[in-house]
DNA sequence: AGCACGCCGACT
DNA sequence: GTCGGCGTGCTC
């Protein structure tokens, strides 16, 4: 009997979001499963595009109009999709209004994104002279975007005449790797006996035999070659005379470079314990509860998560752990690692793709029982979930800013409920949202609120910088934080500086005339670089040397304003010169591995202070730093934001827990322009509870989350005038659905009106219930697509991190 | 997305 | 008269 697939098409468009129906040729009937990926041809040519099996199904009663294709190739010879990421993909489509074939490759690792090539072939009526002009001695031609213009002209026109031929190809980019592992295949004694017939001049050889008459099991060949000097020249001579056999296996790259020590769990304290083993039911008895785990820095958070995931580990259930990108430092998965050893697979963007995909495939095939991972990590293949931990889940990072905007604790919740396990959101700041749920009992709360060794929380100075000016010259540290750095010098202590990126930057103005240089391509000011020794913007990449006349007025007076790391490392240097500085920002950090190894100097003690922007606030932990200066705590507070202040408290505990860790008591100064903010205060006092209460007032007087759902919808268009035109249309559309209830915002310019020469356009929708949002958006954006030619472009983002 | 079809301006 | 420009519509 004849079977129906019904396959979702690598092809992102509105239109095409939906399963196309295909025949399945006789010999992939009973073979052919859901999750699977097929090559189909699809559209007016005969164009092949990669497609995932949705669903397979008898030809119940064919459909006389349509005409089904058949087809073409299998790619894999099981599904590489399970049934739970099938259904998770279609809640993602649907939640995110991203297209289904978006969500299934942002599920898998990119390696496994289809390829695809067209070559084109003479065929036997070409003529002789045009088919050596294009294709020479060879029997096909790669036809890409390396052609020339004129040369693709006259391929469409040969194949208008059928002339040639294109035959496309679909291929994976995923390589596994192989190793030669080489073998004895002789007795010692044939061996010996080849050793004793061979010329003395053969060395190599020689070697070769004498170290297999005396090692008789397999080693690898970049091993042997290494140990023996031999290059693979004697190796394959060997294999020629039948000394050994050498075969490709397939083997695993090793993100690991390091070896762990292995350790054993830790004495909890009865918060801890009360904690661990509230979880650890919710795993025995299969139950999908959330749990907020609230815990001030330094009260044993990570112990439990350990010991919950051990818990399900025993129960033969596996573990799956989520960390943000920036916090994952070799410490946290040198700390699961410890525990778990080789079941442990890491997933995070400092891998390389092949690195991603091997990763992947151990989780695959049931071969690793723990998964620590950012964002991504959340799609893991596991199967048997016992426990899933969302580490510091306020943490935007956790957010894609790109389709499917997902937020990988969404995410984490859903796999929860669909495997019948409970799901651990840890945090000592914890979002808005989760602690509103925990109050309303949706989540159940576990509090750690001491620190596990009862150190003192460090104390916490705030620095008036409006009165620092007043004393003291313009400068990034005020006379307090100065003493402080100096004390710590004399008593080779270590200091950590962290300077507050977000919305500020170093620029440069002509003082005659107040120029300050622009981005070409966006409405924003350059940034000054000084080890590229250039102006760069941070939102396209344009760059250009730093003027030293100014473009404007011709002056010379051009200055330097702002505060740039390299600037405050600048001034360090002055004040302090027997100082040692590391400075971590994405100029210094950006090779691979350069995170880890400035990390592991300050932790060698070849640093006194490690100076950088919110990456040193996460997840460090150095015994012997004992004080913490914020150079300005309040860049983010002026930034229109409703998580403004949100964002700001918890940046500042999580640095100020960064103090004071082991015996010795910590120290933290705070310098702000707004010292009397109750962000800033309340961190002072690392008064979560308070600062809940306060800010949750704020948002019910503004109608903002958690008491309201928000959605972002962006429009951009390289002409202004488009992108303002779609938008009034949309709002126009928008009101006629939207409740008398429903709050709209904006439409307003983009923060930066225009970013890489495009314009944008925002409006967010505040809203608690409107049964016709999702519908109309969906349709917004069919409309959209038909307008994309003209190079029209939405986003929808359903829970938006920021309004901006 | 990418391919074909279809309708208008500048060439032999 | 055609060649080829790109605006439109569709893809099982």
């Amino acid at each position: 009997m004849t079977q129906i697939a019904e396959v979702i098409v690598d092809v992102p468009t509105m239109q095409t979001n939906t399963p196309y129906s295909y025949e399945i040729p006789p010999a992939l009937v009973d073979q052919l499963q859901p999750g699977m990926r097929v090559v189909v041809p699809f559209g007016n040519g005969s164009r092949k595009v990669q497609g995932f099996v949705w669903q397979v199904k008898p030809d119940a009663k064919p459909d006389p109009d349509v005409v089904l294709k058949t087809i073409d190739t299998v790619m894999d010879p099981a599904p590489i999709v399970n049934a739970e990421l099938m259904q998770l993909s279609d809640w993602l489509a649907h939640t995110t209004y991203a297209f289904t074939i978006t969500c299934l490759q942002t599920m898998l690792p990119n390696a496994l994104k289809a390829k695809y090539q067209k070559w084109v072939s003479p065929t036997e009526q070409l003529a002789a002279n045009i088919r050596q002009q294009l294709f020479g001695d060879q029997s096909e031609l790669l036809w890409d975007d390396s052609l020339s213009t004129d040369t693709v002209k006259q391929l469409l026109a040969l194949n208008r005449q059928h002339l040639i031929t294109v035959r496309y190809e679909v291929s994976n980019q995923s390589k596994v790797k192989k190793m030669m592992m080489i073998k004895p295949a002789m007795t010692v004694s044939e061996l010996t006996a080849a050793r004793s017939s061979l010329r003395k001049t053969a060395v190599k050889q020689a070697t070769l035999l004498d170290y297999l008459i005396d090692h008789r099991d397999t080693i690898s060949q970049p091993d042997l070659e290494h140990q023996l000097k031999l290059s693979s020249s004697s190796l394959k001579t060997g294999e020629a005379n039948g000394w050994l056999t050498r075969k490709a296996v397939e083997v695993y790259r090793d993100p690991f470079q390091t070896a762990v020590v292995k350790t054993k769990p830790l004495k909890l304290n009865p918060d801890q314990n009360k904690a661990v083993s509230a979880i650890c039911s919710a795993t025995d008895h299969e139950q999908s509860e959330t749990f907020l785990l609230e815990g001030v820095t330094g009260s044993g958070k990570t112990e439990v998560y350990l010991q919950a995931m051990a818990n399900a580990l025993s129960q033969g259930k596996q573990a799956l752990m989520l960390v943000p990108e920036i916090s994952l430092t070799p410490q946290i998965v040198g700390r699961v690692r410890g525990r778990f050893g080789k079941q442990v697979a890491v997933l995070h963007s400092g891998l390389s793709s092949g690195e991603r995909f091997d990763e992947w495939r151990r989780i695959q095939r049931g071969e690793a029982q723990v998964v620590v991972g950012a964002r991504s990590a959340v799609f893991a293949p596991l199967t048997h979930l016992g426990v899933i931990i969302v580490d510091e889940e306020h943490e935007g990072s956790y957010k894609q800013e790109d389709n499917p905007r997902y937020h990988a604790r969404d995410v984490a919740l859903w796999r929860g409920r669909y495997h019948h396990c409970p799901v651990v959101l840890g945090s000592a700041t914890p979002s808005l949202e989760s602690r509103a749920r925990a109050e309303k009992n949706v989540y159940t709360r576990l509090l750690l609120p001491n620190r596990v060794n009862h150190q003192a929380l460090p104390q916490v100075t705030i620095v008036d910088m409006t009165e620092e000016l007043r004393h003291h010259k313009e400068s990034n540290f005020s006379g307090v934080l100065l003493q402080a750095l100096q004390t710590r010098l004399e008593r080779g202590e270590q200091s950590l500086l962290m300077l507050n990126r977000r919305g500020y930057s170093s620029f440069v103005m002509c003082r005659d005339c107040g120029f300050v240089l622009q981005c070409p391509n966006c409405d924003i000011s350059l940034t000054l670089h000084m080890d590229t020794k250039t102006m760069k913007c941070h939102y396209c990449g344009h760059e250009e040397p730093i003027p030293h006349v100014c473009p404007n007025c011709h002056g010379h007076h051009i200055r330097y304003y702002g505060t740039g790391t390299q600037k405050v490392e600048q001034e360090l240097t002055e004040l302090l010169p027997t100082a040692r500085v590391i400075r971590m920002d994405v100029d210094t950090t950006r090779r691979k591995g350069a995170h880890e190894r400035l990390l592991k100097r300050f932790g060698d003690h070849q640093a006194d202070i490690l100076l950088g922007t919110q990456m040193i606030a996460k997840g460090l932990d150095f015994p012997d730093v004992t004080l913490v200066g914020v150079l300005n705590a309040d860049t983010a507070l002026g930034l229109p934001d409703f998580r403004a202040s949100e964002r700001t408290f918890q940046l500042l505990t999580q640095v100020s827990g960064r103090a004071g860790r082991a015996s010795k008591p910590g120290q933290v100064f705070i310098q702000t322009y707004n010292p009397d903010h109750y962000a800033i205060q309340l961190a002072k006092t690392q008064n979560y509870e308070q600062f809940f209460g306060r800010e949750m007032q704020l948002r019910h007087r503004g109608n903002y989350p958690p008491y309201y759902f928000a959605v972002k919808l962006t429009v951009s268009d390289v002409e202004e005038r488009k992108a303002a035109e779609a938008m009034v249309k949309i709002v126009r559309q928008l009101k006629t659905i939207l409740s008398p209830q429903a709050i709209i915002l904006g439409p307003t310019p983009g923060a930066i009106a225009r970013v890489n020469k495009r314009y944008y356009y925002q409006l967010v929708i505040k809203y608690k219930r409107e049964s016709q949002l999702d519908s109309a958006l969906f349709k917004i954006l069919g409309q959209a697509q038909k307008q994309s030619r003209g190079g029209l472009q939405i986003a929808i983002d359903r829970n938006p991190m920021s309004f901006m």
